[in-house]
DNA sequence: CCAACATATGAATATCTGTTCATATATTAG
DNA sequence: CTAATATATGAACAGATATTCATATGTTGG
């Protein structure tokens, strides 16, 4: 558990990271790319018009950040979203991106 | 309502526009500084050892993507986050960048 | 082993962005 | 009005970073 203000720098430095990470739009819609389930890099890649390299770059920072998560299978590599967390996380996100203004 | 696959181009560029937004170290303990409630841009930004030129700046962004709340009030202008959906979405994250981390 | 495919990696670069400094605007006190 | 305080803004610069290109590594089929 975490109380309101106990906001200590790493913790705040790590959360700023988990942040930029999807502040990125090429790296966000690999993110929900992955949303479907497991996808190789190169559907990833033609879904979204993207160089492999550059996908596979991106995701190797995703991964890092256990955002994402890859699995093998043959030549291929397959990465899906890291937890249900992440995906609760994004739709939130999506939710209050999508909320309408208020005015003053 | 969105249902989980409509993510437009736009919509994407938003959301990553938003997540971008909070993947600053000292934009986002700003942000955190006005979880209390209407602070005043000194007081953040001696809270936060920032000077208040940059503390503005950044507040700045943070009120034009609707993230926090402005209110003036003789000569200082108190700041707070924009809404209880803004509170919760950092929470969460907070939350998942708590995690324990899983192993394969 | 070799060829073909899938993914990963490293260097180089052009662009973006956080920060600082100087200055401007706003508001109140005297 | 003037001085003082609070906030905002613009330009300039240093450091970060997304993208590309070339190349390497891994995996399967013949």
């Amino acid at each position: 558990m975490s109380s309101p203000s106990d906001h200590t720098d790493d913790r705040v430095a790590a959360l700023a990271d988990l942040f930029r990470l999807l502040g990125d739009p090429s790296r966000l819609r690999i993110v929900l790319a992955c949303e479907a389930g497991p996808v190789a890099v190169t559907a990833i890649a033609e879904r979204l018009g993207l160089s492999g390299s550059l996908v596979s770059h991106h995701l190797r920072l995703l991964r890092a950040a256990r955002l994402v998560r890859a699995e093998r299978r043959g030549k291929q590599v397959f990465y899906a979203l890291a937890d249900e967390h992440v995906l609760r996380m994004i739709a939130d996100m999506v939710e209050h991106a999508a909320e309408p203004v208020e005015e003053d």
